[in-house]
DNA sequence: TGCCGGTTGAC
DNA sequence: TCAACCGGC
């Protein structure tokens, strides 16, 4: 035995201590061997750069990072972080970092991108004592197949599948060994990187697991019906814990069988739509292993490869900047824009708009969310994207398109959602509200007030262009 | 996790 | 006149 020696816990995308193997393995690990623990962050500003990471996000890591050191710092274990501008840099930074220290094992979590599973293999074959968990999803990416032995291609019987195997599964609650280590005091971690203050979303494992209890104990069973309403915090809020992995998968399934022990069998219980939800999680994390081309600006259809995009600069950021003049998806840009998250039904209208109504490639929409949500993920971004522009595995037909004004209608009919993030229409009456601020409506029909935008597309003339221009998905 | 236009039939 | 329904995109 050599009290020298140093196990370290590497956190990548799992920044928390509760329900992570890789935390109880290190904890286990370090008990046996007798050896120190130290647990590591590497901050990687340019490869996130590249990866368009918001800066809303750099934020919400850093201060939930500093969550994670005090709760550490409280078992004993130091979190040292250290900046490493690029996944190379990382690999020789543990190269390293294992020579000059003694490292005799590393525990970390799996990641399911590309450039990060890149990495991790190069890692493995440069011989360093890395051991891998695979916590991201409930069930593995690759363990979900059908009788082919391949990755399902359409939800439902990737969902059938997935309830059968998570039913039959041991669901084991993790414990931590005791290593008695004494209590230290966190170095707090700072990253040097652009940053965009994210303090509405209390950070830390605690905060995330209370906000879970509040959402199912208030929330869950009335998901279904108040889900789709911007203007209601029906959602559950709780994506960028899950995107950072503050929170796990496994605990919001704990969560919702606490409540309902029965939601895993019966497909009837009040908590079946946030859990599809979180299956549909799950099915593009499994897609984006299964399909590495998602992961490389690729779509899944690669008919779609032959749709002709207008790609009109001008009309692209009147879309960023919420000026489109259709109410709908300027408020939900706005909302993105100024808050850094949107709502799940507006990220549907404005993606659909997007692609289909400005015929701008998805793949630019899909960057633009990436670069300013707090709660950005590849997989489901993409999965996102390319389900709304048709392009993608399961997405919807590339017929079906939007009615922004139909979807304003139906899910803010009172305003209140649009007249929050579009205050200049504060004087259109609601019923007027709903309407594309097109030049030659007339006056009474008019949503609008001298200072918002005219409209940078008329929708009838948008559908049938994008019939005929997306036609081309379903050509064989 | 649509929309649209056309048809039908009750009033 | 309008809701309900349907097929095609």
């Amino acid at each position: 035995m050599d009290s020298n020696n140093i196990v370290v816990i590497w956190f990548r995308q799992d920044l928390r201590i509760r329900e992570n193997e890789s935390v109880t393995s290190a904890f286990r690990f370090a008990a046996e061997k007798q050896c120190r623990l130290i647990a590591l962050y590497l901050s990687s500003p340019e490869q996130w750069q590249s990866h368009d990471v918001a800066p809303i996000q750099i934020d919400f890591i850093e201060r939930n990072l500093n969550h994670l050191a005090v709760e550490l710092a409280q078992l004993g274990v130091p979190l040292k972080h250290f900046q490493t501008p690029t996944f190379q840099d990382q690999i020789e930074f543990l190269t390293e970092f294992c020579q000059k220290n003694k490292v005799i094992q590393i525990f970390a979590g799996k990641e399911p991108e590309w450039n990060e599973k890149q990495r991790d293999a190069q890692l493995i074959s440069h011989g360093l004592p890395i051991e891998f968990t695979d916590e991201h999803c409930i069930l593995a990416p690759g363990t979900v197949l059908n009788q082919q032995g391949q990755m399902f291609k359409v939800f439902t019987p990737f969902k059938k599948k997935w309830r059968e195997m998570v039913s039959q599964h041991h669901l084991q609650k993790a414990e931590l060994v005791e290593l008695n280590q004494k209590e230290i005091v966190p170095e707090k971690i700072q990253i040097d990187a652009a940053k965009v203050k994210s303090s509405d979303w209390p950070a830390g494992e605690k905060a995330a697991l209370s906000l879970l209890k509040r959402f199912c104990e208030s929330q869950l069973t009335s998901y279904k019906e108040q889900r789709d309403f911007p203007s209601l915090k029906g959602t559950s809020q709780l994506s960028p814990y899950l995107a950072m992995g503050v929170l796990s998968p496994k605990q919001c399934l704990y969560a919702i069988l606490h409540y309902f022990p029965q939601a895993l069998v019966e497909a009837t219980t009040p908590a079946e739509t946030w859990l599809s939800e979180l299956i549909w999680r799950e099915f593009y994390r499994h897609l984006i292993v299964a399909f590495p081309k998602l992961c490389k600006n690729q779509n899944f259809k690669s008919n779609a490869d032959a749709i002709q995009w207008r790609n009109d600069q001008a009309e692209f950021k009147a879309w960023c900047e919420g000026k489109t003049g259709y109410p709908v998806v300027d408020a939900a840009m706005r909302q993105l824009n100024q808050t850094g998250w949107m709502h799940n039904r507006m990220r549907m209208v404005t993606a659909s708009f997007l692609s289909k109504h400005l015929l701008i490639d998805w793949r630019w929409g899909e960057r633009y969310f990436k670069q300013h949500l707090i709660d950005g993920d590849l997989a489901a971004n993409n999965g996102g994207w390319q389900w709304s522009a048709g392009t993608g595995c399961d997405a919807q037909p590339y017929f079906r398109i939007f009615n922004p004004i139909e979807q304003s209608k139906k899910f803010d009919n009172e305003g209140a959602f649009i007249y929050h993030f579009v205050p200049e229409l504060s004087s259109v009456s609601t019923k007027a509200l709903h309407q594309a601020n097109l030049v030659v409506q007339e006056p009474e029909d008019h949503a609008i007030s001298n200072n918002y935008c005219v409209a940078i597309v008329e929708h009838k003339l948008a559908r049938s262009r994008a019939l005929e221009a997306m036609k081309v998905i379903s050509q064989k």
